[in-house]
DNA sequence: CTTATCTATATATGGCCGTA
DNA sequence: TACGGCCATATATAGATAAG
């Protein structure tokens, strides 16, 4: 089925929950699919403001949705379609048996608290349907005076705020989080974006490989230096679709003993992985790599020259035009800026007549 | 010396992508 | 939409090496 890209406009560009989640639901070892799959649907049901009446309210999200929330996506023709195939449906299925278990429990109260109150299926219309749970995992405690200590939360409110502002919570944007191969710098992902605007984490060696990555088994455990160096090193090439590095630089130490050590992460800050943070530009040039086909370029932009009221639509072009395309824009770029001499202008206007009239022999 | 950790390697699994 | 080849990832294992 055609997943026409306008479609996907409605959903959340940014996935954003309460930090205090992942200390109370752990979802488990997911494979990389089902972490996409997961968060994705969680960033969808954000502010969704359930109203626990009569009218119970559960979002629905067919499979071709939900693959195109994950990534699983098949460009064809410039076009972009949903893959449902096998093997994504199987990913959707480990993500229902996964969460149907994530529960909980209430500390000294024998009390489960499940995170979704609905979480079905149904295979022959291809949806599944989802409420997160509205039950209460913390009361409200009051000091003597009757202030609020400890303010009553539910579970729906480790997603949902009238005003984050108010509350403690971290967020990733949800392209360029699906984007990451592997489940662990997913995984690492998440624990970055809590302390974004510090760029410093120091925490035991247990909080990271187990409750963090999840390295729940001696062979895991045993190839921990691997896994973290494999995920810090996908990370540290990570970029946003404009093709801006999130981050200039991430180290990685052990302090303390041998045996009883903590990790510590040193790395840029970063703001460029979330979509409100980039900068429209005028379009781009991306390479084309096909098997079996000479390389080509992909321009994504018009450029209008002064002699012609119609825009040439560049499509696709060779690496020469691609150079010629990339100086228009740095140009242009060049012109906006009002401290230019006359003298200055002068040259860059007629360096970009020249180049246009070299383009538009296309 | 004992034990934990590191390095290299093998194998299974799953994702990607082109083709039918 | 389904299939299959190819490649990257996930996991396990053994021998080498370093810490205590």
């Amino acid at each position: 089925m055609i997943f026409e890209e306008k479609k996907g406009e409605r959903f959340q560009k940014v996935i954003k929950y309460d930090k205090q989640m992942p200390a109370i639901f752990d979802f488990g070892d997911l494979d990389a699919n089902g972490e996409r799959i997961t968060y994705s649907i969680l960033g969808e049901l954000r502010d969704s403001f359930f109203t626990s009446e009569k009218n119970e309210t559960v979002s629905r999200f067919y499979f071709d949705e939900i693959a195109f929330l994950a990534g699983n996506i098949q460009k064809r023709n410039g076009s972009k379609y949903a893959r449902v195939d096998a093997k994504f449906k199987k990913s959707i299925d480990g993500f229902l048996d996964n969460l149907r278990n994530v529960h909980y429990l209430v500390p000294k109260l024998d009390k489960r608290i499940p995170l979704f109150a609905t979480l079905a299926k149904d295979s022959q219309e291809k949806f599944i349907e989802v409420k997160i749970s509205e039950e209460i995992y913390q009361r409200e405690v009051l000091d003597d005076f009757g202030n609020v200590l400890v303010p009553e939360k539910r579970v729906i409110d480790l997603f949902n705020s009238i005003n984050w502002a108010d509350s403690q919570y971290l967020e990733f944007g949800r392209k360029i989080h699906n984007s990451l191969k592997s489940k662990y710098s997913m995984r690492l992902y998440h624990l970055l974006a809590e302390f974004r605007s510090t760029g410093r984490i120091i925490k035991s060696s247990k909080y990271i490989e187990e409750d963090i990555l999840k390295l729940n088994a001696p062979g895991k455990l045993k190839n921990r230096n691997a896994i973290i160096d494999k995920a810090v090193e996908e990370l540290s090439e990570l970029k946003n679709e404009k093709g801006d590095k999130i981050f200039e630089f991430i180290n990685v130490t052990k302090v303390g003993t041998k045996k009883d050590y903590q990790y510590r992460f040193d790395f840029s800050k970063f703001t460029l992985d979330l979509p409100r943070n980039v900068k429209e530009s005028s379009g781009g040039v991306e390479k084309v790599l096909k098997k079996n086909q000479p390389e080509y370029f992909r321009a994504n932009f018009q450029i209008q020259d002064e002699f012609s009221n119609e825009p040439y639509n560049i499509i696709d072009i060779t690496e020469e035009y691609a150079l010629i395309l990339t100086q228009v824009q740095e140009v242009n770029t060049k012109l906006k800026d009002e401290h230019l001499t006359k003298f200055e202008r002068t040259e860059l206007e007629k360096t970009r007549r020249l180049f246009i009239s070299v383009l538009s022999k296309i």
